[in-house]
DNA sequence: TATGAATGAGGATTCATTCAT
DNA sequence: TATGAATGAATCCTCATTCAT
């Protein structure tokens, strides 16, 4: 019954994932909250529970580590972001309210797990951090296009089917985007600086009803 | 019987003025190119023709220069600013045409001064760059509670008047503050990127459009 | 029972002296290419396929590694010139013979083994490269006092037999050895630095001709 | 009288010159007793009785430092080695006490200055310290060009003059120079190492008379 | 016996700030 | 007042060696 010669591999092969596991996350922490140029390789090497030396068996230097942390929470938060796409396509909501559950999920999802959404703006920072290899700018960039695009997608149908006016259905869904970006990015910076600013899941609320107001087909120039 | 060539405080007190002015003019291309934390104030001294002590006499500190840089790019802008309100506002434009003037003047102005605009991206680039000191944070706080302010002024007004729905005049201003600086920021990295997005200068146009016509007061739900 | 594919212990000595061979086939290739303090126990152990660890099973550490890899060549080149003066000195050459054909062998040997004369410069390599360990020179002085030994024979057979003239055959042995080593470890170095200079076999021969001349027992006072 | 605007600055460029000074020779002390890969620049800073960072302040890095020990070194040789040919060219001497007497001034400036004689391996043992800045790699091959060249003028003249049997002069300059040299480098690395060899005064002196003898017109084949 | 994951001491380099001149 | 030489704390990364599996 025991194909594999190597019953012990198996369980060091265990340890190592975990290894990297409890690297990458004490990673995520350190440079999220002290930022990729003041994060101190010597913490995340603490915090994970291991010497400073094993962080270079997983990953060639800082700059790579940063990379990993990103592509792990670009990762999950693109599954999540396909769940949430699949369904808001599935049910019969209009398209106003398919993108105020985007939007909503969005929000949630950023309550739950700010830290993920650094990927976005991490692209924004690469004078800082050199380079940003070439595959990850990739990565976030199909990310941000994949978003916009569902937002897009649901714009057009609003406006096919005449519940929006006339409109670039991804000039639109960009501006929704960076509305949606602009106020988590400022209240995250915010939080982070300990700062309590105004009700952000109002806000956001109110902004997208705001712009999907401006969308409504019935007249309305002021 | 002095030898020396100034004789007059008052050029002593020109040159001074003028150091300083050289001073600040290099911090400022230094930190907004490279970062608080990257920049280097040997490059500053040696771009500003003064020597790296000399910073000292002027500033206490590496971070009450950028403030200081900040303090006088901000002050410009919140002048610019204030003058494309009051000039709109004296022939009695609409709320809707002066927060377009407003839109206006803020993107030609990033158009021909870029740089300035790393001010409100400062406080975001922490997540890279690690905690910016306290003052500096503040200057910024400052500046963008300022220009969030004039756009408040005029929404509320446009409320008051019934030009517009009403509204939290001060959410609605942030949000279309949030809308520009996103647009902007995405394109400024955009363009850092060599990548040609779509027509930032129209997108911004019908961002506010679209906004403005979300504030309309003839109904519209969708 | 036992399901072991090598039951015969024969087998397994076999498969491990292999494992030395390879390991110290290895060690030579990166330690003549970089260079004792250089030298990466990571690269020789994959060049010879096998764990980093099990590099210690065989040599108690790196240095010793290295010792054995100097013996092994030593060996080799020592074997190779006494096999070469004694293959001379059957047919009753003339001990001016046996040192150019040594001289010969020598300088072929280089030519089809250059790395192995790395051990003779490694020894002076420490100016740039630090302290060897004790065990390290002891070996190469060895194997230095050894083929200066098979020299210093023949000249001496040739003092005492009236083909040179009297003198201290161990120093001029030493001369001898000096130059070839000179002369070759010049050439290796223009090599790599890509520079062709003068005929090295040429000069060679002349140079052991010019020594052998001056031994000449007839007179020669300039 | 006084026409100097900055009495200070004298002073100040005389201490910062004797910094350098100090820096130098620190560095020469322990870059020549445990070489450059095991040379340790705090060392070298205390030994010259300054912070770590005040060394960056006059070299890039430790390789310049290094390089920059090297040409200092390779000057004093060279003026001391001009010096020499001069005297020798002087004289009415014959070229074989011509080359004697640059044996013996070589000989005698490698035992008051042993450490000079570095540049001249410093060159072998590139692939330590990576590649030498090109224009010390042509300072030393001019320098040994020069060297070589001084010799060979002397055997020209002598096989010219009769006084030495017919042969190529470049040659046999490159000979007597690769022993020199290979006669040096082994006795220092043996001193190095706290080794005493055989006497190499002496057998400097008979290396230079073995081939001179060499070079002796009068017939002498073996 | 062989493995390879983990270790951690050690060293080069940067740069904001100080202070004698 | 201006200078610029000096400082030294701070931190990333390497790699020979160990040891649990």
């Amino acid at each position: 019954m025991s194909e594999s010669r190597e019953p012990f591999p198996a369980k060091r092969a265990e340890k190592k994932a975990q290894s990297r596991r409890n690297i990458l996350d004490a990673a995520r922490q350190v440079f999220f909250r002290d930022g990729f140029m003041e994060a101190n390789l010597d913490e995340v090497a603490s915090l994970a529970g291991v010497a400073k030396g094993t962080l270079y068996r997983y990953f060639e230097n800082k700059a790579e580590l940063y990379v990993a942390v990103l592509a792990v929470n670009g990762e999950l938060f693109e599954q999540k972001m396909r769940h949430a796409v699949s369904y808001v396509g599935d049910d019969g909501a209009s398209p106003s309210d398919q993108i105020r559950q985007v939007g909503r999920f969005y929000f949630e999802h950023w309550m739950h797990n700010p830290d993920y959404f650094q990927i976005f703006w991490a692209i924004e920072n690469q004078s800082v951090i050199g380079e940003l290899p070439e595959e990850v700018i990739e990565e976030v960039m199909r990310l941000w296009e994949t978003c916009v695009g569902v937002l897009a997608g649901i714009v057009q149908r609003g406006v096919d089917e005449g519940h929006f006016r006339d409109c670039d259905a991804w000039e639109v869904a960009n501006i929704l985007w960076t509305v949606a970006n602009g106020l988590i990015q400022t209240e995250s910076s915010s939080a982070r600086r300990k700062l309590r600013r105004r009700n952000l899941d109002e806000t956001f609320t109110d902004a997208v009803d705001l712009i999907l107001r401006g969308l409504s087909p019935t007249e309305g120039r002021s």
